[in-house]
DNA sequence: GATGAATGAGGGTTCATTCAT
DNA sequence: AATGAATGAACCCTCATTCAT
């Protein structure tokens, strides 16, 4: 953490940290979360860290070196976080057809949830200051996603269920689809989270398009 | 500006400000420009801001009333400004095959560019704090875009060179095709800005997708 | 000033800075000058220096970067003052049974008045801290009475009243049996200012053993 | 200790802690010897003392109730400790021209020891908060060292070696001239510790000027 | 209209001290 | 007796804002 003038620490606990830590640590962090998450990196202050982790500001001292690093761990914790549950749980032997409307779905709730998009906002907002922040997030979020996605486009390349040359960018392509305006206007908090037949409609759209072009013709469907 | 805990003025002059005001409203707004694209909003100072302009701390008081109006006719001022660019100038004539990579080609360029992303991170950063700013946003640029390209695509189908029932719809799917993972990490200051040959790759084969979906069988082709 | 971290200022004032200036700057120093003198530099707060001087915290650092330099503008001005009051109306032309007494009361009153006394306790221990500030200290003090003792017994030796070979460190000795445990105990604050009588005391002393030394025999003592 | 406001103890472990404590007490002292001697009294922080000492935080409070006293202890340890070499084994026999520029250098040795210039730049820096500190310094350090040159010269004149009326006086004169501005620059920190030439040349100087003074005529020198 | 000195609340951070373990 | 997590006051410094000139 080159950018913490006063990270002599060696602290490396936001690593170990678990979801349901009953210690000052992670209630701590969970202050920060909620500050972080109102008023940004700049915008939060010790003070109302402090304040809403029900702790004093020095204690957040015995934790965390410096804001700097404390809104690090707090990034770090939480990209790990909810990544993990897309893609969990997802029967890659489906067929596209199937396949891809439900990680569509999924891609899509994630995409455009509160947490997400707090977190979206906070490191594109300091992407300047914490460089490695934001690759730590593109590593654990959307690079991720593409890992996935391509990995199924692949199996199903060699299954004869698709025709890609290029699993890993035709992933990205997919994974583009969803982000219509929907995405954008909800990055601006233009708009409250999308209804189910919003989502539905994009998310066929988008496979529909994507299997017109990377689709095989299927004999049962004539 | 219901954030503007001074906002008892009724300023009207972001709208009434041209592009070529020689007058010291003009000067604060450049160097506010310089210095909220550098630090951003709450890293901004106003004296820094004043510096940056060449005028003193209280003439920025007698133009706008607290940092966040000032901030607001930042965006607002440089908003209206870029977005025209993209469209100008083209021949919405030409086939599909020859508009839409030129189209692509512009929208990365600019989707891409230090000033787009400058603008987009701090409206994004910022979009809790300043909604109306947001609207502003969107409202100069992707949704200008959207209308342009939409507007493209209806004169296209009309003419009987692309096969869209909702163009609209069609065109947030082209623009969407342009943000793979390459915007994404650019937003993220992960990469300079990509080489020519990245782009035309993106393009053509967003192009070629959004075709094998919306085009029409050319008889020139067979 | 290359202590303070945030010295790029190139602040001048205090050499211009006169004794009666009637702006907020002398105001500052005088606060300053109390505070320090009564708490040290580590003791001293900016806010009671504030207080003191009758301004605000935030006035402080629109005349000084930062504490340290305040500290040292505080340093310079009051070195300059006290050492030219210990040579003035001098007459450089008096023997030296006479002018070696006068000297050495001044030297005196100045080594062990409460104001010298507090400058010498904060440049010592901040020594390490502040080495230009020794550095100035020094040059402003100690050396300029060595110099000017050296300069009267360099005349003396010409005109063939004292028999001297190295004058400079004849003024240092002479400079040296001032400072009998009189001075360390005011020093370390163990006593008040001596008695008029106990000055004599030193002094006579100090004279008699200079010219036992260094003295000529005088035709009209025979 | 009326400084301390916490003093209610009647702690009176700092006379009978012993030179070789095997304790923890000791281990403490030790630790803030280092801590004070870098970092001086406002410098220092309990934490780097537990630290350095490597025993907790509370430890330090188990055996000194605030930060002041235990600088007073480790101020009235040292102290003691280090005067005695100074004066050990030394002929009090010899005459005033061998036994004077012994005394002389070694006086001179301890005077620009880093250590002894450690405790007078303390001592002297917070001789208005602990007054009795100054007290104990002086005592230990100072007072006995013209005790000693006070006796050897009173016993040097009843010998018929020396024309002394005041020998107490007489031994400050000495002292005095061991504080060229040698001493004063060293404390100052402007200079390293001198050459062995150079503290030969003063001590001779001093010598020889005490001695023109103070000596006898010698026969063999006639 | 333009200035910039003055303000004082609030920023991040440190630290002497306490107390449950 | 020993610990170290927790505290909160105080630290130096920044900054949006005001106002007399």
């Amino acid at each position: 953490m080159a950018w913490c003038p006063h990270d002599d620490s060696g602290h490396i606990s936001a690593g170990a940290a678990s979801d349901d830590m009953p210690c000052k640590e992670s209630q701590v962090l969970n202050g920060a979360a909620s500050v972080f998450a109102r008023d940004g990196y700049e915008g939060a202050s010790m003070s109302r860290i402090a304040a809403e982790a029900g702790v004093s500001k020095g204690t957040l001292y015995n934790y965390f070196t410096c804001k700097a690093e404390l809104f690090s761990a707090y990034v770090h914790r939480d990209c790990s976080r909810w990544i993990a549950l897309v893609f969990d749980e997802l029967d890659y032997a489906a067929p596209p057809e199937e396949m891809l409307p439900q990680i569509g779905r999924r891609i899509f709730a994630m995409l455009l949830s509160d947490r997400a998009l707090v977190m979206y906002r906070m490191v594109v907002a300091e992407a300047e200051k914490f460089p490695e922040l934001a690759q730590t997030f593109y590593a654990a979020g959307p690079a991720r996603a593409v890992a996935h996605v391509a990995a199924y486009i692949s199996r199903a390349a060699e299954d004869g269920r698709l025709c890609v040359d290029d699993p890993e960018f035709a992933a990205e392509q997919f994974l583009a689809l969803m982000q219509t305006h929907l995405s954008m206007k909800r990055r601006l908090r233009l708009i409250g989270m999308p209804s189910q037949a919003e989502i539905e409609h994009v998310v066929g759209k988008a496979v529909q398009m994507f299997l017109s072009s990377y689709g095989v013709a299927r004999p049962d469907t004539i």
